[in-house]
DNA sequence: GTTAGCACTCGAATACCTAGAGTGCTAACA
DNA sequence: TGTTAGCACTCTAGGTATTCGAGTGCTAAC
């Protein structure tokens, strides 16, 4: 499919007054508000071709038209122009994400809620992905009788904790011991690398019988394993109600009742970036039918990665309904991240 | 105001009815649904006498009539009978919370969450108040130059840790001490009478430059104070929408953006329960207009509070459409307070 | 104090109409 | 062959009129 340059005029133009307006754009309203040199009849003939060729669609007989998925995609891959920010745009994403200077965590989330307000949809992080990290500290705690903390620093300057049930009589000196040894022998490994095998041979040296190494050996192995659980945080659901696309209250529904299900999200965003290793800065682009999420095909995804260093990575992007300025939120995300990108390595150079 | 027998069993209908059924009750319907041995006539009268009491109220002339909140209040104080739970639901109830077993918060959050599915309604916990909770156990770890964790374990089984920056040379041993000679004075004493003082004095054996020791006198009390902050966790907002209460975009937008400002909520909740340290087993209920929080007027408010041990508590509770079944609602969030009160006695002894 | 009867009210539902925006098609034109 | 004016046609949104029925308050009789 390839589309001569005024019928890319006029779906570039469609594409932007339905944006914009939420309005069918007319073959009149067209010639109002771009400088065709054609009528509006010619538009006509160029629109029933749009149409054919599922570039665009009617709501009903006598309205205008609207872009259709395949549309918007087309608008997306070949059409639009990228917007800069304005000087504004970038001191506001600045200030706010140079502001947080706490934790990493902290950071992204910072990264993501900034995301949110300046576009008014919902903004997502999933946590990085850690197990190419490796472990730099693991400490065990005793709390009370029968129950340690178990601390653990990766490289990415991630902190995680867990508490784990440990037998009832050991000693805080004995957990001490343990973890001195688990911590000697499993530091610098990636977390990837660490197994229930690893794990056991690190306690070898311990004089405990087996059946209680074997509870402890277990706690601390999936202690380490849970820090590279897979992670989602969304924000600003409730901003979808503000726009007209959800303004039925089925559509309202149907959305939250999507997005509420985190899991869900979380695996979609997993797939749509399966090597997230070897991540590059490019942008997944989803849109409408294209999202195999049931109850989000009003919607576009738009998701990209941030770095820790260079082997870990997770993503941050939106989530707002196809009916969206894609130049202008790609350009904010591409900010955010870069902005978040520099203030990751700062926190842990 | 006292309302002869008559009245009472009016108001008492009109709330049962038109709880379950979302119309205005008139006085036709009255007389059908339940035995009233008068007539149709005389429910009239003494319809027309309780709302002249303001206790119910019309949409407009020609309807039903439909509780107003002061009738609800009336409801609430003098009319409902308690409900007792079903086998299938305490049981249900049950299991769900006693399958919850890691820690304390995780306890409580599940609580939460089966509140919210067994109402179908929004559920919340503030988390305990733990400014009398003394600390058992506070260690630093070094992570790396610059930044140490702070771990602080207290009566209550609550672990909290924090990132802190330090002071850039200071060496893992320094810190251990530093943190051993904290503990060992601060050990058994209540949060609240940590002060900046108490925490400074605990470190004056140290033999570090003042202006360094100020940093980390300053990351350590901060790390102890925030243990203490006052959180609220909400669950459920979606379900809301479900309900024909809420059938109206307006009204849902409205209360998911009220319900969105966390911090409000808490500091609301947190209002109601003024002397949570002395705690006793009774609900706090607001309905409609009574709730001083803007946005909710169509909602009611019902909180209690849970125990950690005798000096540490914390609120759970619903909220929910003020067209609600307060006895149901009232005996399923009874019950799960004294599930979870019971799981974490188990938990913490 | 209770009740039957009745005129009255008002919202919800339905049908109907109109205005207007937009279309596709045809025929003429460059 | 591509472009355009003209026109009949379509369909929605919005407004008006009408009806239906549930419910009320009031009166007068019991």
């Amino acid at each position: 499919m390839s589309l001569d340059s005024r019928k890319k005029q006029v779906l570039d133009a469609i594409v932007d007054d339905y944006v914009s307006t939420y309005e069918p754009v007319g073959s009149k309203a067209l010639i109002e508000r771009h400088n065709f040199t054609v009528s509006s009849a010619t538009l006509r003939n160029e629109m029933a071709e749009l149409e054919k060729m599922g570039l665009i669609e009617k709501p009903h007989t006598s309205a205008g038209r609207i872009p259709s998925d395949k549309g918007y995609r087309e608008y997306v891959n070949s059409l639009m122009s990228y917007d800069n920010l304005t000087r504004e745009e970038r001191d506001d994403i600045s200030r706010r994400i140079d502001g947080s200077v706490n934790d990493i965590t902290d950071l992204i989330r910072t990264a993501t809620d900034t995301l949110s307000e300046r576009t008014g949809f919902v903004s997502l992080y999933m946590s990085p992905r850690l197990h190419k990290s490796f472990l730099k500290q693991l400490k065990m705690l005793m709390i009370e009788p029968g129950k340690a903390l178990v601390v653990i620093v990766l490289s990415a300057g991630v902190v995680k904790d867990k508490v784990v049930r440990i037998p009832n009589f050991l000693t805080g000196e004995q957990i001490m011991k343990i973890s001195d040894s688990v911590e000697q022998s499993l530091t610098g490994k990636p977390l990837d690398e660490i197994t229930l095998v690893t794990v056991a041979s690190s306690m070898k040296d311990t004089d405990l019988p087996d059946a209680m190494m074997n509870q402890i050996i277990y706690e601390a192995y999936t202690a380490i394993k849970q820090a590279d659980s897979l992670n989602i945080y969304l924000e600003g659901e409730n901003k979808m109600l503000q726009l007209p696309d959800f303004g039925e209250l089925a559509k309202a529904r149907n959305l939250l009742d999507s997005l509420s299900n985190d899991g869900m999200v979380a695996g979609y965003v997993n797939e749509l970036h399966p090597e997230i290793e070897k991540a590059d800065d490019s942008f997944m682009i989803r849109i409408g039918q294209e999202i195999t999420l049931d109850g989000l095909q009003d919607c576009s995804f738009i998701t990209t990665t941030y770095k820790i260093g260079d082997d870990i990575s997770g993503n941050i992007g939106v989530i707002g309904p196809k009916r969206m300025e894609y130049s202008k939120v790609i350009s904010q995300i591409n900010f955010v991240r870069k902005k978040l990108n520099d203030n990751i390595k700062k926190l842990t150079e």
